[in-house]
RNA sequence: GGUCCCAUCGUCUAACGGUUAGGACAGGUGGUUUUCAAUCACCUAAUCGGGGUUCGAUUCCCCGUGGGACCGCCA
């Protein structure tokens, strides 16, 4: 097997969404089941929407979601006087040229083209400048010489060969006015200095992939292979933008979801193995592949994740469970009081059966978390005369209880249910809402095993 | 508009010419139950349309239709 590197590049304009994710994974997953490198590139050579806190976010997401690169981040714009050597030697070896059009003679083509609805391609005006003078109050850009005539072929990973006319491909800017490189120009300068092997990315940078091309071969530099995978879509179908509502990996984190769940879900997207549905961390490195990755773009389904963050909300180690519980709260929500970690943790058994998200579980232990409860008016109502009278003989029994354990518990409602000629739900139904201020609660045993002693008496004795 | 890509249940997908078209999520019905859940069992639901090729097409080819991406001195 021949040596792998892959790498992630997004550049740092704003938070990392999911589809930027997914295409971390997906690269990150090849280099692994490859035993290669995988290496994060931060493409922030546009100085005017990067941003320092941005990259700090990207790679705050790639560590949470538990994707870890080799060596230490690239940074592009460190790089930017090789690019521009680079671009001075297709300059010099004749692959680019020096154009004087200003942008305004640029716009106007645009809009002939529009008015004539046919397709705006540069006119080339500087490829070939014998005829024409060099105005000397104007600074040039530099454009790569494009192929003109015949087709070319991408043989794609994922999607297979595409064939396009070179003529559709205009002579492209490498080299900007202000003498900065372009990103066309920099990723190629850096994927080759960076030894990628293998350039997996959206499905939108397809025909970049047909520029790029022509700049290894111009530089008779070795081609990687590319994989294009395809884009996620928002639930109205189209390509996902920082704009839809769930699009950003922070709106994921910030509900409680776990980083194992989103993982498996982004795997699962797009890409199959039969009808495996869950995978571990350690059967996604072995089983990924490219020929796995579909055609077709998918749609965001909040449920599915969420049905996955159950799953791993249930299988999880409870310890490791109440330490994400714990994260998560702290920032998200309120720390959780050292004082009723104890609590917490024997509850989390049954807190977590009916959590799709950390926030669930939050919110569910709410009655543990305060000391005061609030009861709704509707709740109150239930708590009438022969209610008050079934907790005050509760309250008796259970101030003398010698040990509280289950099979104590029982004896006193099973006692209860008696003297009151009243079912299990007579007995459990007052309890459930003076103790936990609502109806819809955990089972009444698990409430009274895990609430301590006397946050329980004092809270009977508001109601008997 | 030009170029390219895509097309199986509502959603994510399996079936690499021969299956009663499978699984998962969502939805529905019922069992269990101590409320809400959870859980168990069962059910509904798809090959975009039209032509070919073939003994046989979800699968291969062509044409429609629909959706999407790209068309920056952004990346």
């Amino acid at each position: 097997m021949s040596f792998v590197a892959t790498r992630f590049a997004p550049s740092p304009t704003g938070p990392l969404h999911i589809g930027g994710v997914r295409t971390a994974l997906f690269n990150w997953l090849f280099s692994k089941n490859k035993k290669g490198k995988f290496y994060l590139r931060i493409e922030d050579t546009d100085k005017e929407r990067s941003k320092e806190e941005y990259k700090k976010q990207i790679i705050d997401s790639l560590n949470w979601i538990g994707i870890n690169y080799d060596d230490e981040e690239y940074i592009q714009s460190k790089n930017i006087k090789k690019h521009q050597e680079v671009a001075n030697e297709l300059l010099k070896n004749g692959f680019a040229y020096k154009c004087y059009c200003t942008e305004e003679e640029i716009k106007e083509q645009k809009e002939k083209c529009k008015k004539k609805g046919i397709p705006y391609v540069y006119n080339r005006k500087w490829r070939d400048p014998k005829n024409v003078e060099i105005p000397n109050n104007i600074k040039p850009v530099i454009r790569f010489k494009s192929k003109i005539s015949g087709n070319s072929i991408l043989k794609d990973l994922v999607q297979g060969e595409v064939n396009i006319s070179n003529s559709i491909i205009e002579d492209f800017i490498i080299l900007r006015q202000d003498g900065t490189p372009t990103y066309q120009l920099s990723a190629v300068v850096d994927d080759h200095l960076m030894k990628i092997t293998n350039v997996i990315r959206g499905d939108d940078h397809k025909i970049n992939t047909f520029k790029q091309k022509q700049i290894y071969e111009a530089m008779k530099w070795s081609v990687p292979e590319f994989a294009h995978i395809p884009l996620i879509h928002s639930e109205k179908g189209s390509k996902l933008s920082k704009r839809d509502k769930a699009s950003t990996l922070e709106d994921y984190i910030k509900i409680g979801i776990l980083p194992d769940a989103l993982r498996n879900y982004l795997l699962r997207l797009g890409w199959s193995h039969k009808d495996k549905e869950i995978f571990t961390l350690d059967e996604s490195i072995k089983l990924f592949d490219l020929p796995g990755v579909g055609k077709s773009p998918s749609k965001l389904d909040m449920s599915r994740i969420l049905s996955l963050n159950e799953y791993y909300i249930k299988h999880l180690d409870e310890k490791e469970l109440f330490k994400f519980l714990k994260i998560y709260s702290k920032k998200f929500k309120s720390d959780i009081d050292s004082s009723k970690e104890k609590s917490i943790i024997k509850s989390i058994s049954f807190l977590k059966n009916k959590a799709k998200k950390l926030e669930d579980i939050y919110q569910n232990s709410q009655y543990i978390l305060n000391d005061k409860i609030k009861i709704s008016e509707e709740d109150l109502k239930l708590i009438d005369n022969s209610s008050k009278s079934i907790i005050k003989d509760f309250l008796i029994k259970f101030e003398k209880m010698p040990e509280i354990n289950k099979d104590n518990l029982e004896k006193i409602v099973k006692g209860l249910i008696d003297k009151h000629k009243t079912n299990f739900k007579g007995v459990g139904q007052p309890l459930r809402i003076v103790l936990t201020g609502s109806r819809f609660g955990p089972g009444i045993y698990n409430i009274l095993l895990s609430l301590e002693k006397d946050v329980i008496i004092s809270r009977l004795k508001d109601y008997k």
